[in-house]
DNA sequence: CGATCAGTTGAAGGCTATCAAAGACTGTGG
DNA sequence: CCACAGTCTTTGATAGCCTTCAACTGATCG
């Protein structure tokens, strides 16, 4: 049945056809569980060991001297790093996991990847494209820092983590999980925590969201989308 | 004399080593001269129409709905547009000239690219590595956007184009061009005109910088090092 | 039960935006 | 040469968003 499929095949067979070779070439791969707060990538060696999450949470972290840190962008299960066609300045970044994850050692797929396999184009495309996507990430975060308010930010994370988290099969009538606490969404959109949770609270005195510990809906999406006011897909085919 | 050399080959040659073939190729680009407020890339294709900055500025530019922008990249000569070796999102954006530009159109060197060309091995790894420096700019704007405040922000972004000016020989002791109004300087900080303006006057009271019209002068880069806080450089080999 | 951590709330202050208006600079036409 | 309009820049005053500091709640855990 569909549900036995791992999300990573779930993630990147949304961005097509994956052949019998492919499925085969990443059920192989083996997880390896690591605890919250461990360095999924050391960024001192030239390559990135590139790897896949399964399960939980992780984040590119940019630090600065005095203290202050940024997360430049969160990675969901499903999400991949190291996996790019060509060098990808993003894959540069210290990568932190938020809580427990499950991640496997993709190494076969970037062989195959540099290889150019011909028996796993379908493959290689995917992670051409999940590629593309992050970085349509990395822009809208720019627009979202640059531009919007407490209010707006959080709105167009919350559609963001939504729509990545949905095509994993991650959202339910009930919301999505969400296993990291305000300090992390506060450092991801350049907000104090406090005022982050003054934000929150007020989407929900409006209404437009529920929130229950570890997990968040969104009960008016169309609120948010409002506020959001810019497209929050990375759609391959798109401009953005 | 090296003076001859285009910036195009100044760039691009900072990047490693160009076979004479590479730089007859370049040499061979045509050039092309479009008034400021032009767009240089429709993005409704599929294919940006690649090209290299000659002279003049230009930006990648994300517009909001409601009127809101940001200036999401700064353009500088000897940048190249659509020049990565795989589908880049950032060549996604549009792209605006700030000033009357001229530009080659660099369909040869795609070509180049695309065909993974022996004979120009050495520029396809300089175009690589100069779509890698662009990312790097890309993800130092997010902690700039997020993490800074405007003092930081102004000195972070004039190291950095003193940096990217000065590799194509575009600094003198007398500091280096900068052609675009403040206006075009906030969108790209996040910043209103008002307070950007405010913040170099305090930079100037300070002797930290000089301006006169249409140009800078960073008279204590140090003292905007110490504010700026995080790298600047895209450094090819560093992980930044 | 004391301790720790995540979350919440209040109060005060600072950084930045907005509104408004006045000075520079540029190019044009009389 | 000057008047004039337009754009860019600067400055003042005001308001607002957000941060910081601080204290308090509730939950988890040894």
């Amino acid at each position: 049945m569909a549900g036995a499929r791992p999300v990573s095949l779930l993630r990147l067979s949304t961005y097509g056809e994956l052949s019998p070779a492919d499925e085969w070439l990443v059920k192989q791969l083996k997880p390896r569980t690591m605890p919250a707060g461990s360095r999924l990538s050391a960024l001192e060696s030239g390559d990135v060991p590139p790897c896949i999450l399964l399960s939980g949470w992780a984040a590119r972290v940019r630090a600065l001297p005095d203290g202050r840190r940024q997360i430049v962008h969160l990675l969901l299960p499903g999400d991949s790093i190291g996996l790019g066609a060509s060098p990808w300045a993003g894959d540069r970044l210290a990568v932190v996991a938020l809580t427990p994850v499950i991640v496997v050692d993709a190494e076969p797929v970037r062989d195959a990847i540099r290889a150019a396999s011909p028996e796993h184009g379908g493959l290689v495309e995917a992670c051409r494209r999940a590629a593309w996507c992050e970085q349509v990430y990395f822009l809208n975060a720019i627009v979202r820092l640059g531009q919007q308010t407490a209010y707006e930010r959080l709105a167009h994370l919350l559609l963001e983590l939504h729509t990545r988290l949905d095509c994993v099969g991650l959202v339910s009538p009930k919301g999505f999980q969400l296993p990291v606490t305000q300090d992390v969404v506060a450092h991801a959109l350049g907000l104090s925590l406090v005022h982050l949770s003054r934000t929150l609270r007020q989407m929900r005195n409006e209404g437009a969201i529920a929130l229950q510990p570890g997990r968040v809906q969104l009960l008016k999406p169309d609120i948010l989308a409002a506020a959001a006011n810019f497209p929050h897909t990375a759609s391959w085919s798109e401009a953005g």
